[in-house]
DNA sequence: GTTAGCACTCATTTGAATCGAGTGCTAATC
DNA sequence: GATTAGCACTCGATTCAAATGAGTGCTAAC
């Protein structure tokens, strides 16, 4: 008994040799092909008769004591285990980060606005890998202020419009008392920008608020107006983060997500903003490195049966945001990985052409 | 035979009579509460013994004949059809239109973008309702220019705002090479304004076109560059309307709607904007009617087990965009149409406030 | 170390039996 | 003539057991 003891495999094997990587890389791409836990035989077929069935069988058993495999039940074929497709994937992302392969038209030319790009991105995305696909809008982690701009749109009615680092631009209408000449809004418009150009919402202190007031002379109110404006529209930006998302119904192309339960959870969670912005809003890590969550490792209760793959967009200037893909653990996530590589270059590209 | 043909009671009856009636709103509200199919003993009781389950049986034995019911099997209870519904939603309509519940929060305070409130909208209908709502943007059938500005923000860079009848404000950035002056940039809003605020896209003709370029001088492209990017925003705007949805996965609250096949059709169409349109396109008729699709009503594929129900919402000036509701065909009619009439009501209100 | 062979396991499929909700019809009753 | 009690019948849903078969672990032979 104990004597047995001492010559069970998976206490000593402790790390994978050639022949179980091959194994293990078999029985992945086969679960990914078919959804469908893979036996002995099938893969004793797929490695070209290298080996038998019976072979397979044993090292398949090391396998599972170490943990990368799984078993559903004991008549059934394995798995893969988290931990197995995290030994897939470290590999994956370990690979050369070439072959920058062509997105079709992604017609980021002459889109004004910034959230329309994105909604398309996100379209294209679920379309291109089946899996549903998730993009946050960007946060600006510096709002500096570049262009302020009052305009009297109606009588009584000032139009403000807030222009920030990253062009971003926002407008607000509000109703006005004080009347402003012509002269005198060109004056505060002057102002302004004058003084506040260049700053950040942190950096608009109470001696410059006063200096300003000072400067506005009667029309002092119409600056507390203004920066109180451009006060919430920062911060309401920063706030509520924009998420889209797309291609949420194709989990129900994969069996192993689709069952009701768990196709409403899922689906649930993907329309509700809130839940996502720990998946998003998790990065700050890797700079516009790649993660890959697998199962649990998402912390997300409603993902533990999917793999989540994000990475992290930047446009110039502390714009960034994150795109994501979520799909069964069974991914493609060859394909994922150059589809969001790619992507994130030609965004990066994209917007480095506009800026110039 | 023949005669027994005369005595057949489905040809003579071409009335309701109010036994009938009762009966059927007792099925109907039954199906509604539970989902499953009513039987003439669960009616019988339900209407306090007013009559006997045969009675009952009779009664429903003809109202199947009128069209009214359906059995989905021999030996199962009857469930309203389409025409049943439609019986009982022309009752509710001719309701009286009174009792304007209360909405909570609508938060439409202090909200500039349309976008953000209609989202919200969409959320609260759906969250109240159990069913999944959606709401298009509105379409601006006649698009007057209110207001146009130019600034330069950058070296070489020119902000164009656009502002359309009902504050609808649109940006745009362009790269532009001609240098003007601060002057110039006044004289040319002067230009713009004068010349263009009031008129629809379609009044801006040659002649108009024509006459401030020759007034702009040295800077006839300038006009040109301006001409075509407020073309270009406005028919960005009616070309792709916008429409959010939100509660989608409300659906699998109603069993009827979840199996697999079923879900998978409908939430896709709900995030294909595409087959949306078809849904609120159709307006125009009922002014702020409310419409209500019964199944096949509808026209679209994947709503033949649902109820639509839509309403047309008017924010002053022409602006107008649809209001819809999805859901079962055995959805709380009732309650619907209240919190549809409420939130058209409190949507105006809010509207013409912000308008004053 | 590898492999053939075999007993064993167990989810899934299949089909028969049973159940029961609900109907339609007939005959008795009001 | 309208209402109702009673009963035979239908048919989807449920239950249960047997059959199926993919896949394993173990042993013994190569």
């Amino acid at each position: 008994m104990s004597a047995n003891n001492f010559k069970r495999k998976g206490v000593r094997t402790v790390e994978l040799d050639e022949r179980k990587i091959t194994i293990l890389k078999a029985i992945i791409k086969n679960y990914m092909d078919t959804g469908e836990p893979v036996g002995s035989r099938t893969i004793s077929k797929y490695v070209e008769s290298k080996w038998s069935s019976a072979t397979i069988r044993n090292e398949m058993s090391d396998l599972e004591e170490m943990g990368y495999i799984v078993q559903p039940h004991t008549s059934a074929g394995r798995i893969p285990s988290d931990k197995g497709y995290r030994f897939y994937v470290d590999q994956i992302l370990q690979e050369k980060n070439s072959e920058v392969a062509e997105i079709q038209e992604l017609m980021i030319q002459r889109v004004d606005r910034l959230e329309s790009v994105l909604k398309k991105l996100a379209k294209l995305l679920a379309r291109d890998t089946n899996y549903a696909a998730l993009i946050s809008g960007p946060r600006y982690h510096e709002n500096k202020l570049k262009f302020l701009q009052l305009s009297r749109v109606d009588e009584g009615k000032l139009l403000i419009v807030t222009v920030l680092e990253g062009n971003l631009i926002k407008n607000t209408i509000v109703p006005v008392t004080e009347q402003l000449s012509d002269e005198e809004l060109l004056n505060m418009n002057i102002l302004l920008n004058s003084n506040l150009n260049g700053l950040t919402i942190e950096e608009i202190n109470l001696e410059i608020i006063s200096r300003m007031k000072q400067q506005a002379g009667s029309h002092a109110g119409i600056v507390d107006l203004v920066l109180s404006h451009v006060a919430e529209v920062i911060h309401a930006d920063s706030e509520d983060l924009q998420i889209y998302t797309s291609g949420a119904t194709n989990i129900f192309k994969y069996p192993e997500l689709s069952d009701n339960q768990k196709a409403s959870e899922l689906l649930s969670t993907l329309e509700h903003t809130e839940t996502l912005k720990d998946l998003v809003g998790g990065d700050e890590k890797g700079e516009t490195g790649i993660q890959v969550y697998i199962g649990e490792e998402s912390q997300v209760q409603a993902m533990r049966d999917c793999s989540v793959v994000t990475a992290n967009y930047e446009l110039g200037e502390g714009i960034r945001g994150t795109i994501g893909i979520i799909g069964p653990k069974r991914m493609d996530y060859e394909k994922v990985l150059k589809t969001l590589r790619t992507v994130m270059t030609q965004l990066d590209a994209a917007f480095k052409k506009e800026e110039r």
